[in-house]
DNA sequence: GCATCAGTTCGGCCAGGACCGTATCAATTC
DNA sequence: GAATTGATACGGTCCTGGCCGAACTGATGC
């Protein structure tokens, strides 16, 4: 069969703690410089030099020069999700117990998944919008006829969907075109910003508007 | 952040060859035993043993002890649907290229993956599902009420089904509930038989009924 | 031109882990 | 009970790969 060397280039990519944590890093959408990630990764920049060129090899991050400083960054979609799926698989608890269920409070409540929403607020996010009618289910989602012509009155651009499981909450949230057609519709009206991590604090003006347009309160 | 862990304990199960050996015999969705994946990966027994309990311990695969034979298996459909995902991943070819796309013959005309069709059979099937009315669309599929009535009378459970990219064809097939009940009604009814690897050979009996319920020739 | 700074390459050190030979344990067969 | 066979535990060898210090490249800025 010729699909395992492929899935053993990816697992070597997975299987070094600095590697995952830089991979972690850059799973918020943005790009990194080679000694934010050493950093981030607590190792030396050389080192880090080497796992990003390994990175890069494989084709799950890109790099891009500028003047003097390359920026790092999640090569596409594709990787994102497969990293988010192998967040989310349901392991044997054995090693990972120290300390499993806590994120930062901050990130629990919403943060961003590589180019959409995720946390407490996305799912309640996703739930808001089959309970309206915006969307079919969470199983399959795709945009009703009545979902269609709220997303082009709240000038959303109507996209194909696809479940996504939270790994805080374990329970799915929207990914796809739409997911981040949406996410950059709160960015760009102030509703959400980003901040330094994954976490994302949610405006007044944002508050304000899942309030009137899908009733979720607080 | 507290996921990498797992991203890391995952990337080190994969990130041997002879685990990716095996992993890739299991992905057939049946049981094997320590003997038959050492041999099939080309290692001694006592080495696959150690990879075996690794898998073990990480959840991928469940072993189960019957008389003096150990049986071991991929864990769930979760796991075979993330290794399928990886597999399917367009990565970097620089290293891959030696003999890269080409699957034997009978594996790309039809084989089971993990627990459904895919292969060119599967995109087939998939494509024709949606033609005739029985389900919505490839990117977020589901049964149509005209599916449901044809379904039932096929003796086929109703249930939610996925798009699962298909690595041969690089064209989406199903996979979950209503694609697992599907290839058990074909296996039931004998249109198609399990051989001793992946193929899925299709019997007269199969290509019959490709031809009258999904119009498929050949 | 010179100092600075981001990134990379090279060399050497060391830990982890893949592998097998041998030995042991448990179930099956005679 | 002895022989056979599948699976596993242990011990030792060897190689891969992660890591950093030192040196080098190339862009920036004074």
């Amino acid at each position: 069969m010729n699909t395992d060397p492929q899935i053993v280039r990816i697992g070597a990519a997975l299987s070094d703690q600095s590697r995952a944590r830089m991979l972690c890093q850059l799973m918020d959408g943005r790009a990194y410089t080679n000694k934010e990630l050493a950093h981030g990764a607590g190792i030396s920049a050389q080192t880090a030099s080497g796992h990003l060129a390994q990175l890069s090899a494989t084709g799950l991050v890109i790099a891009e020069r500028l003047g003097r400083f390359t920026y790092h960054r999640i090569a596409g979609p594709e990787v994102a999700e497969m990293l988010e799926s192998l967040s989310v698989l349901p392991l044997k608890t054995a090693v990972t117990r120290p300390a499993l269920h806590r994120a930062p409070a901050a990130e629990r409540e919403a943060r961003c998944c590589y180019n959409h929403l995720a946390g407490r607020l996305g799912v309640a996010m996703a739930d808001a919008l089959v309970a309206r009618g915006f969307v079919t289910d969470l199983t399959s989602p795709a945009l009703t006829p009545h979902g269609r012509t709220w997303a082009t009155a709240q000038g959303i651009r109507h996209g194909p969907m696809r479940p996504c499981l939270d790994w805080s909450e374990r329970h799915p949230h929207f990914s796809g075109p739409f997911a981040t057609a949406l996410f950059r519709r709160l960015e760009g009206t102030d509703a959400i910003r980003r901040g330094t991590g994954r976490a994302i604090p949610v405006t007044e003006t944002g508050r304000l508007w899942l309030r009137t347009e899908l009733e979720l309160g607080a």
